[in-house]
DNA sequence: CCGTACAGATTGTTCAACAATCCTGCAATA
DNA sequence: TATTGCAGGATTGTTGAACAATCTGTACGG
């Protein structure tokens, strides 16, 4: 089958082909501005001043805030309208936990399977480390930070299963919630590039029992972190 | 705090007191119909059709299909409208892996932790037992499915994590889109009732070692043979 | 100080219209 | 025969306006 690969590369574009609405384009750009921080918590999103703005009309953009309201990015007030969403203690407590269910059992689940089809995941998590690191070696603390969000990503993504690519794709975004309320980019990320370094060097030894345990042990104190610096 | 309870079962009935959106009751129509299997996957769903049926605009209409394509149980095509989901051999296989991380870790975390506030959780898990050995005896086979939908989700709350309760009533809900166009609901669900009494005994005797064991293998059965039993 | 009533602003929902796109059937061509 | 091209009809995508319902703030009266 030689057109096999034909037809894979060309699926592979499918996406990008007109397939776009109105509405999920407004969404992207919203996105992006709450996940960079221009957009932060507790901010009120006006349907006339944004459908103004962006030149779409109201009911374009209201099909816009239920997709980032499904994304927990926003949150939808009955008569009221969309806020960007304000994290409280619990919902970081809840999210940490869950962070802990979904990236814990990927490791675990990479250590279970063989190291066939784990090659190329191992590729991705060792680049966001060299990335994190070359990052902080210049200065730029928010790349530091992207990079240890694409190593968490990388790090879901050895389940090689689509839905929790996605779930940890989601969860990250609702972190960045938190992160652009807090102080200090650079106290919060560059503490833990060692540790991911250690993570990924477990794993490309094959130890995934102590791979998982450094992790938990990262979840405890980024997380007791994040509490402590929390304003509340 | 005596008063406590008067506001805890008050603030339970908040969600029905006027918030309720057009489009919110919409979609619980529209999910009824498609958890029941009366709207069966590929199913095709008129803008106009439904719209006129039910009474609303086409675009509150939009919105609840939106809300239902982020719970997974429509799939939107540009163009061409929403359907209901069609869930092929990968989709199984990716849930039940997303099943075994989120329910595994549940038990797992449900151990971890002192058994202090476990007892109302485990409360429920009985009561599920109970509840589908009722319906197995009485012959009510499609009552045995649902028991068996609240035994797991009993399961999953055990990690006492709003978040996590909720991902599993997605995860159930898309695991309903199968059992439809599968043959025999009794063949299906009455066998995992002996399993079901068994983990809950073990829960209820500390031992989530091997509950958690008794969970994985029951995964490996189900998720066996509802592949098998695919039409696919 | 507290409760009420009014006015303004914003959201919830509907409706009608038009543009863009898809599906179907049929004819034309190699 | 199989494929291509082209109307025609049907459905979705998006807009703008309109009205009802609800919230917020403020002034008034007790």
């Amino acid at each position: 089958m030689v057109t096999a690969t034909w037809l894979d590369s060309l699926s592979a574009e499918r996406e990008r082909i007109g397939r776009s609405s109105t509405a999920g384009r407004v969404a992207d750009a919203l996105r992006a501005r709450v996940i960079e921080g221009q957009l932060l918590p507790g901010t009120r999103l006006s349907e006339e001043d944004i459908g103004e703005a962006l030149g779409v009309s109201r009911n374009t953009l209201r099909e816009a805030f239920r997709l980032l309201t499904h994304e927990r990015l926003l949150v939808h007030v009955f008569n009221r309208g969309v806020f960007v969403r304000t994290l409280d203690r619990d919902d970081i407590r809840d999210l940490y936990r869950f962070r802990r269910f979904i990236e814990c059992s990927a490791v675990r689940y990479a250590g279970s399977v063989g190291s066939g089809t784990s090659a190329p995941s191992l590729t991705h998590l060792r680049e966001a480390v060299t990335a994190g690191e070359r990052a902080s070696a210049s200065g730029d603390w928010a790349a530091v930070g992207t990079a240890n969000m694409h190593f968490h990503q990388a790090l879901a993504a050895l389940a090689g299963s689509p839905r929790v690519d996605d779930t940890m794709r989601h969860l990250l975004a609702e972190l960045r919630l938190v992160f652009h309320v807090m102080a200090d980019p650079r106290t919060f990320h560059e503490p833990y590039l060692e540790g991911n370094r250690e993570i990924c060097s477990l794993l490309e030894q094959g130890r995934h029992d102590a791979a998982e345990a450094a992790l938990a042990a990262y979840f405890d104190t980024a997380e007791a972190q994040l509490l402590a610096g929390m304003p509340d």
